[in-house]
DNA sequence: ATGACGGGGTTACCCCGA
């Protein structure tokens, strides 16, 4: 692997890679840029930027040390990837057949030798109806287009809020969600088949026992009562499986004052 | 079934999210 375009200056070789569902990046910028200061990722993915393409906090980030891509849209959805000290290399904005062009939950970079795909799958409810339809119809392509992605035998991250509770160790209380957009058969299907094309779901492989929650709802006291979702995922291909060293969720970010409603979820890769 | 919380922006009895 070459060190042109990377960042290699954490410990042993290692690369971090995390993922946050920002929920409003101009309102959470403050946030955002402690954390990145804090915890000095070397890649990030970022959804529900709430930002159109103009309003990108670009310059902001380039003085944090991070190069940007971008798919915004106004008022809802966007996503960024953001590399530390080198340019991501744009390769897609949008999925192939994506069912609605105009809404950004997909953006694709080449980043330190690998390709990393950022997205932000649709909620969903209420199901049934037109938005379980249009969440169905979105996995469908991004499934399509995970294959493809895995035929390229290129090491590959899709990182991102996939909105899918993957099994009831992934929920502080299963039964009030079997009716919902995030859990219904349909949508654990939809992951499992992914993770059965060869994808690894490296939170769930480090923690295998324990549940590691990435959601707490703004209402209903969620936090104080750690009534937590895991919804963010950072699945890589079968040929990084063996470089993956740790993972986890900086929980600490979802107490804070003016905090999102997500914590980051990251991983470390030796990338020897 | 509803609302509570909290971003966005057409500042609304608004929209959206999960």
């Amino acid at each position: 692997m070459s060190r042109k375009g990377g960042c290699f200056d954490r410990e042993g070789g290692a690369l971090k890679i995390a993922t946050y569902n920002i929920n409003g990046i101009n309102g959470r910028l403050k946030t955002l840029l402690s954390w990145l200061s804090e915890t000095n990722p070397d890649i990030v993915c970022l959804q529900e930027l709430k930002a159109p393409q103009a309003k990108f906090p670009e310059k902001q980030l380039a003085e944090a040390g991070y190069a940007s891509v971008w798919h915004g849209q106004s008022r809802w959805n966007g996503v960024a990837i953001l590399l530390r000290g080198s340019e991501p290399v744009l390769t897609r904005r949008g999925l192939p057949r994506d069912p609605d062009r105009s809404q950004s939950r997909y953006i694709e970079a080449a980043v330190n030798g690998l390709l990393l795909g950022c997205l932000y799958a649709p909620n969903g409810n209420p199901a049934p109806g037109p938005k379980w339809d249009y969440k169905l119809a979105w996995l469908k392509q991004f499934t399509a287009h995970a294959k493809h992605l895995l035929s390229l035998d290129v090491p590959v991250i899709l990182a991102g809020d996939y909105n899918i509770i993957p099994t009831e160790h992934d929920v502080y209380n299963s039964d009030r969600w079997l009716d919902d957009a995030l859990f219904l058969p349909q949508v654990r299907r939809a992951y499992a088949s992914l993770l059965k094309q060869g994808w690894h779901d490296a939170i769930a492989t480090i923690h295998p026992d324990m549940p590691v929650y990435t959601f707490w709802d703004y209402l209903r006291h969620a936090w104080e009562r750690n009534a937590g979702l895991r919804l963010d995922h950072l699945l890589l291909s079968p040929n990084l499986a063996s470089r993956l060293k740790d993972a986890g969720v900086d929980r600490n970010m979802r107490g804070r004052p003016k905090a999102s409603d997500h914590a980051p979820a990251w991983i470390v890769l030796d990338i020897e």
